[in-house]
DNA sequence: GTTGACACTCCAGCTACTGGAAGGTATAGA
DNA sequence: TCTATACCTTCCAGTAGCTGGAGTGTCAAC
């Protein structure tokens, strides 16, 4: 199949597939006469592993790590699971703070609009709160 | 003061006071005769308010838009206010993300656990679980 | 005179793509 | 046969927000 079937069957675009390619994510394919990149189911399967991998936010590095050891014939599934596991910690860590900043936000939302709104300098500003933040 | 003190009282790293400067988003200050940065209250200001939007995840255009108003005499505070709002509304939407994330990932790693880890191409393999998660 | 901690500029690299230019190829229709 | 279109190819540049490092200059203390 031609590139644009590969795209569609994983849904990553045909640029993106390229870009993979150039980064040793996969392999270099077969080319057709008419110099066109020619898949295989083989490379269907890789590219989805890559495309549920970032679909769960993995990074491109976590990515080729897995399909290194796949590629040596290593069973990635324990490193996986720990990398899983890793990631579903990190994601927590990042709502834990994201739950904190939207606190931070709706706070500061609350008390600057109750603010005369022409208040270049003082501290009744808006301007004034997020500087504040930084602390 | 130089950038050292600078960076101190805002907790802004110097190179990144030095970059702020080059997209624009400080004003090139005075120097000292030995080429040195001098810088002022007024830039402290300046930049605590950059550096409390970026606390709040503002992007580097955010925080222009609003020192241009600024810089130009017009009070902020109301276009401020707003992009709090969405800041806000944007921020809930992405734990909405994470929490499906993090969902997913517990349920993958659960699942993952009660297989073995030697299976490198079968349907038992966290691989497996991970490639189908593009859909 | 030398050491150490600063300062300066400039260039490169990070992540994960994405857009666009300039060109080649395959197919369908007038 | 010409042409429109929808692909394909390569290569280069840009995005966001810094950060690291090289190479050099300055200043104060010992």
């Amino acid at each position: 199949m031609e590139i644009r079937e590969l795209a569609e069957l994983t849904g990553v675009p045909a640029k993106t597939i390229r870009y993979y390619e150039e980064i040793d994510l996969l392999p270099p394919p077969s080319r057709k006469p008419n110099g066109y990149r020619e898949y295989s189911e083989v490379d269907v399967d890789r590219l989805k592993l890559v495309a549920g991998a970032r679909h769960l936010e993995f990074t491109l590095d976590d990515v080729k790590e897995i399909l290194d050891l796949r590629d040596r014939q290593i069973a990635p599934c324990g490193v996986l699971l720990h990398m899983v596991e890793n990631k579903a910690q990190e994601i927590n860590q990042r709502i834990s703070e994201l739950k904190s900043l939207e606190k931070d936000l709706k706070q500061l939302f609350t008390l600057g609009r109750t603010f005369p709104t022409d208040d270049v300098e003082g501290k009744n500003c808006v301007c004034h709160l997020v500087s504040e933040q930084a602390n």
